[in-house]
DNA sequence: TCAAAAGTGTTGACTTTACACCCATGA
DNA sequence: TCATGGGTGTAAAGTCAACACTTTTGA
């Protein structure tokens, strides 16, 4: 008994909303990895004929079941194999004209993933990584989406523990400290950057050695249990089905 | 002429993007202002059955010919009056459930808009100014919405010129202080507060005082010019059609 | 014995915080 | 003359950037 007859039920509203349903909603990942000393990134050969010869982004249409996290979380495993992975909303890009096929609003993510895991399996002929320094064009407003994620990137790494996920487990601070000059395309002070990692307090020192560098060897470490947090919602919501 | 066969074109994938066209996308704006030294949104009764009572956000869908900035510029100018205003997209939420009839995805941005601006007309019964500090529960998920988009505006104050939105084009330090504050909630030393803000350069000296308060007068500054950007897209745009 | 990287501290510049007094104005 | 806020500087603590030498290992 609603005492405000103006007011709407969500039934009747549902009505009156149909004439918007034709925007389409994608996601699309940043998948980024890291090898050779520098950071990568996960694309695809485009299937549109519109580009042709041009990279992309994974991505796929939002399934109306699924939720924007979810329908990312899906795109990377379907992909990559993978199922524990670092993975953060961005941007949603939603100029008109971007996707030749028709209105398609899509939110961006970037994800970090150990290119080395024994799980990682791309599961298609034209999935390539490419060092994200030698881009040049991608497909739709692909580069501009890379663009965006990696700036998002580089604001997170001082401040959040999150690069490890782009690493083996144990590491070297050598092999950190390249990898963070491979993500700001830049060189830090070993001393410095040595401290700077000391205060944050993120490390455990594993008291092993590395043993296959032509070189004096150095201390290895692993990120702290405490700070690992990749997909909490996903691990928390499948491990009680999966038993 | 494709050298591959299984390339479509986009006419051809139009058809098999068909089934997804069933998710609606809005803009959500969570409009800020600043009055009686507390932070404002600006909120309208909810008119959802669902939902009697409580209050929601400004919001609206986005329709197939404007693009996400667009869309949340045109909610801002409908609801306000205001054209020249500062906006910027801050999340996008895509609970399935979020909104009850039916899936409707939102992306979320926040606006300042100066509370005592002369063109400032609110076009709605039911629209009101609330202080974020009492705000308790909104209709969807608009209080995590007002809460994310709150803590952007927090980070985005010391390291880059916007509040000055939220304020008339005169203002003391003392008023600029408070209302810091206000969107912190927290109270400021006064002199760590002026030197951080000089050394910024943010503001013209107006040799003038005010002339309004029982005590002894401030200065009066502006914001330099070079820092006013609100929604430059729009004005670039609008300004040479309307000549 | 050479090449490569590991490991390690100090100094100066700068930034941040805490803190107190006198002044100008209106009521 | 009182209450209110305006306006201002300094010292101590902490952070940041620059910089070099000795050690360990494998080749």
């Amino acid at each position: 008994m609603p005492k405000n007859s103006s007011l709407k039920t969500a039934e009747l509203e549902k009505i009156s909303h149909l004439d918007y349903f034709n925007i389409a909603i994608s996601v699309d990942c940043v998948i980024f990895g890291y090898d050779n000393k520098e950071l990568k990134v996960l694309l695809i050969k485009s299937d549109l004929e519109e580009f042709e010869g041009l990279y992309s982004l994974l991505g796929d249409l939002v399934r109306p079941d699924e939720d924007l996290d979810s329908a990312s979380y899906r795109v990377l495993r379907e992909r990559t194999g993978l199922d524990d992975v670092f993975l953060e909303q961005v941007h949603t890009f939603g100029s008109i004209n971007r996707h030749p096929s028709g209105r398609v609003i899509t939110t961006a993510y970037y994800a970090l993933v150990d290119i080395k895991h024994h799980k990682l399996k791309l599961n298609h002929n034209d999935l390539h990584w490419h060092s994200v320094n030698d881009i040049r064009k991608l497909a739709f407003d692909h580069k501009s989406i890379l663009e965006t994620c990696l700036n998002r990137l580089r604001e997170q790494i001082m401040e959040h523990p999150v690069v490890f996920n782009l690493l083996s487990e144990k590491f070297s601070l050598r092999e950190l400290q390249e990898l963070y000059q491979a993500i700001l395309d830049t060189d830090l002070d070993r001393r410095n950057f040595r401290k700077k990692i000391a205060i944050k307090d993120w490390l455990l020192d594993l008291n092993e050695m590395e043993d296959d560098v032509p070189h004096r060897p150095g201390k290895l470490y692993k990120l702290k249990p405490e700070f690992r947090k990749k997909n909490q919602r996903r691990k928390a919501g499948s491990s009680v089905l999966a038993g």
